[in-house]
DNA sequence: ATCCCTTCAATAATCGATTATTAGTGTTAT
DNA sequence: ATAACACTAATAATCGATTATTGAAGGGAT
């Protein structure tokens, strides 16, 4: 029998399918796949237990996130981003992102403030790199990352335009993964400590050139590189 | 009795999830539906004559592209903007399309002022209300309008931020639906041909003032109204 | 009469099986 | 030997039916 239980206590009363898209989207986003390879409803479905339905409404919703493509008849892969679909990328953040940022000082309130500290000092403080690891960033360090910037231009107080920018985070993070090779002559860390200054010092004009140099390097950092194979495996 | 069949006429041979949410995307747009209304997947899968797998990958489709809200074990629903929701998106549209504007007129080839001058051409002949129909704007001419400005912007060359222009185009037109009564007394005309000759004169600081005006008026024209019955019939 | 608990119908979510399309494999005619 | 064609697995797309959840209606107990 299957427990009508008090709601709360229990941890599991979620969709199905919401499990599993969330399950595909860190899949994809973590690098499980290789750009190109085929998500096949049947495979996913035994792996994770559930039914086909299931999988395929949950390969929909990725597709609509921009973290697969759907080819007519002949199912769903991961993306395999060109360098020039990079390269628009990042022109679409250097083009919003500084906008926002310069209404997020404009506007963000004392808590906006405290979160925007908060949020650096958990970036500066988590490592991007774990010694024994993989050769790439960790989970650890992405989230703190993204919570940084994102807290940085939450201070717009607009949520459309919020949404905007996750979309284009999402984007970038599948194209960084992989097209990014760790550099360690890059470091971001003075760029996020002066983002923060500059932010906090409500000297706009100075965060947005920072904030554009940032993705400027970033950019140019995953562009400007030996050519590799795109082979992967593990 | 499977269809599949030979489509008739065409040789188009497309999914039937496509073509029912093809269907479902106009239907909300066009405001069949009124906002808060459920999205039964059992009368619309009886209604289009297809199974609810399909409607179900319509309705998911068509829920991350925001013209529909999911409510987790309650279904599906149009969802029902409020006015708060609807200046954001307004100001997230002055926010960006500005900017676009200008890359725009900065990048824009030869080709680019040919196909501004062909849209607004159409734009200009095309008439906003028809007669005997209903009281809102013809679809010939929303798509005429949207095909305008969209134009106008894709001088830009950056498919990223065309599909960020599609999606709150989109929102934009949903929240307009229901809020906006035919009012006589505002003429987008005039401000789209100072738009189209400004973006040719390849001004870009007016143009982006004009662009920035036509929006503001037209976020002012859908909130400064009295109140009306969200009531609906159709 | 009000509140709580049970029962029940509507429908959301999921499943197992069916049909249709694609890409590969092998065959045959030139 | 090569190119066009038939055949065949693999799997994408769809369907019909089953299970689970919700919100409302009814039935005592206080």
């Amino acid at each position: 029998m299957t427990q009508t239980a008090h709601t709360s206590t229990s941890p599991g009363k979620q969709m199905l399918s919401e499990q599993v898209y969330t399950h595909l989207r860190d899949a994809i986003m973590r690098g499980d796949y290789a750009p190109g390879d085929a998500l096949k409803p049947q495979s996913l479905a035994k792996e994770q237990g559930v039914s086909l339905a299931v999988v395929r409404e949950s390969l929909v919703r990725v597709v609509g996130e921009g973290l697969a493509d759907r080819l007519p008849n002949r199912g769903f892969a991961v993306p395999a981003f060109s360098d020039r679909r990079w390269q628009e990328i990042a022109e679409a953040r250097r083009t919003i992102e500084p906008v926002m940022l310069r209404m997020s000082i404009e506007r963000g309130d004392v808590d906006w403030e405290a979160r925007v500290r908060a949020a650096h000092h958990r970036l500066a403080r988590t490592p991007a790199y774990v010694p024994g690891e993989g050769e790439y960033y960790s989970d650890a360090w992405a989230a703190a990352h993204r919570d940084f910037h994102r807290t940085l231009l939450e201070g717009c107080g607009n949520p459309v335009l919020l949404e905007t920018f996750d979309r284009m985070w999402i984007a970038s993070e599948l194209a960084r993964r992989w097209s990014a090779h760790r550099r360690p002559e890059r470091d971001g860390a003075p760029e996020h400590r002066r983002l923060e200054e500059t932010a906090l010092a409500r000297d706009a004009d100075a965060a947005a050139e920072v904030l554009t140099q940032h993705l400027t390097m970033t950019a140019v950092a995953l562009t400007d590189r030996p050519h590799h194979e795109p082979s992967v495996d593990a």
